[in-house]
DNA sequence: AGTTAGCACTCGAGGTTGCTGAGTGCTAAC
DNA sequence: GTTAGCACTCAGCAACCTCGAGTGCTAACT
């Protein structure tokens, strides 16, 4: 069977009515709120064939019908008018993105915020990875006779320590020899290179006879380097999904509020996704727990190569439309953002 | 009126019930279930008049009575029985607390996770407070030719940094100047007392003719400082509140959930508290978003001067027996794993 | 041939009713 | 002072009813 005009015209306006109040649409209310032209009996048949086509379903046998996954993934990839967000919209967001925001995690923090905001749904916003970020720089400092500091500096000014506790008293001579080598070795890799680099051979070398460090530089070294690549999520508005219909029974709440309190598995997630504005709808989401809700995450890019993402999740019945416009928007505006703050030194 | 040894041992068992099944005791069920020796026609007039007291309410004509905050407060301070737990719950915290951390911030999340699991409650842990802890090391190191990084190491081995984008390069010598400059003002001096000191002053002195350098250094030497005092809020367990009946309802899971959310004001309400095992049920908490909770708090001392906070929260009608002895176990041993990990190079 | 009106049927939501069980307070007897 | 007895209260639950919004099917209409 074919989808036609009218059927098409029917899905549209069964979705639009069901992301509306989440209740199953009748063919009744159907031609009583639209103007679709055609009397209730027409309608139901055409529904009935929605349904066979696997576009609609029936919670029981007089209700309604309502969306099926297929129908919202149809309208994500077909039916959705891009809708441009007004002037209004669109200054109400720079503004509020960054007015008092001198730092980047301020930034990635108010994204969250705004965008949980502006769509009534849970958000969250991930610092930028810095797989690609260059290492320039790598240093120990004495700060008494037993502890050393291990710095490392990236060339977009992250900078990670540790700070260590040796056995034995070390001299300063000691210290710069081993930074200028590590530095030697490290300096123009990225993070990310670094780690795959046999770093226990490459110490051991700078360390030459220096094997006592090994155990204590070598492993500090590696969560430094690890440290670096950690990212922060920032999350907002846990609690608006408690005022919809869908998740009005403790239990399906619950699950949710834990489901997303697994930040690092969370984090994981996002991070395996595509660039982009993507929309992963129910049971399209790998993962079995996220098989009651929609996904929709955008990417940001600092310098072109470090890509941070934002998102937010919600029930399949989402205003999908507004969602990714407003996400679209953002992302854009954080990139612009991005190039500023980390340029300003270019001028 | 005078609490008898009897009413005493009555409201205990009505305390008992009540904590255990939430539904309000009836003098039927008491004189059933616990070995009072006398009849519920007697306990009705004790319950009775322990109601006139202020210990005891109605909610309804012709329901039992419930504990009211006052009975709970005069439980804490005289009624309870410190009970002491089992050696294998002893040996399961103290294996679980240490178990694969290596680092303070893991400790803490840990004792969160514990807390949370052994009290059924959503619980916290918050890293120490580094007022106290004294500066050691100011340090000015070049990265490229216009970009410094801003380094505090105080002597407990906590390291702040900021980096710096200046607008005219800088030269080693300069910046060994500062460097030194600083350390020699600073050294010593807690954090909290550096931050008083008139910092600006201060370092205008250090840099002499460089002006240029103070609206940079400046700022963010403040600001690197204020980072070192900042503290993390670890919680566990929010979801817990969701399998009590007294939270059975949408709106107060909501309000729980969005209050426990709001994490600076949350920690701040922390350290406003009083050292040792705290605790303040229901409208004793002066915040009224918490009266219809009970808070309880615990102090962990790193070398004695540096507290952390752990505790729970929950609602009124909670095991503070139990929860307050975990609590002052988990403390005594977070305190002494601090001692060993501050302290390890001193063997 | 496609569209529509009509009809019998289904089902969830919401309101009413009545019963039960656990409670109370009071009084009078022990 | 303690207890048994009694009349009364009230939340919770199940049974029942009605109502409204649906459906699918058939037969008539254009």
């Amino acid at each position: 069977m074919e989808l036609s005009e009218r059927k098409l015209k029917i899905l549209q306006a069964i979705i639009y009515d069901f992301v509306k109040t989440a209740e199953p649409v009748g063919s009744r209310t159907l031609s009583k709120n639209y103007d679709l032209g055609i009397s209730p009996a027409t309608i139901r048949n055409e529904m009935s064939d929605l349904e066979d086509m696997g576009y609609l379903s029936h919670p029981h046998t007089s209700s309604g019908r309502i969306p099926s996954e297929k129908a919202y993934r149809l309208y994500v990839d077909q039916m959705m008018d891009k809708r441009e967000l007004t002037d209004m919209q669109k200054n109400a967001i720079t503004a509020r993105l960054h007015s008092n925001v001198t730092e980047i995690e301020n930034l990635v923090e108010r994204a969250a915020q705004i965008l949980s905001e502006m769509t009534n749904l849970t958000a969250f916003a991930m610092t930028p990875r810095r797989d690609e970020d260059v290492l320039s720089y790598v240093n120990l400092l004495p700060v008494d006779e037993k502890t050393v500091v291990l710095m490392i500096v990236s060339q977009s000014g992250k900078v990670s320590n540790t700070a260590l506790r040796l056995r034995k008293p070390v001299t300063q001579e000691t210290l710069n020899f081993l930074s200028k080598h590590m530095t030697y070795n490290y300096k123009g890799k990225t993070i990310s290179e670094a780690l795959t680099l046999d770093i226990i051979e490459t110490v051991k070398e700078d360390a030459e006879s220096m094997a006592m460090y090994e155990e204590t530089v070598v492993p500090s070294f590696v969560k430094t380097l690890e440290d670096m690549l950690n990212v922060n999520l920032y999350m907002d508005g846990y609690t608006n999904i408690f005022s919809l219909p869908e998740y009005n029974d403790m239990d399906k709440a619950r699950t949710f509020i834990e489901m997303i309190n697994r930040k690092e598995e969370f984090t994981q997630k996002l991070i395996g996704r595509d660039d982009g504005v993507i929309v992963t709808i129910g049971n399209e989401n790998q993962d079995e727990s996220m098989s009651d809700y929609s996904l929709v995450t955008a990417t940001y890019h600092v310098n072109g190569k470090q890509v941070g993402k934002i998102g937010v999740i919600g029930p399949t019945r989402m205003k999908y439309s507004e969602v990714t416009s407003v996400m679209e928007f953002l992302t854009d505006n954080i990139s612009q953002a991005f190039k500023l703050t980390e340029g300003d030194d270019d001028e």
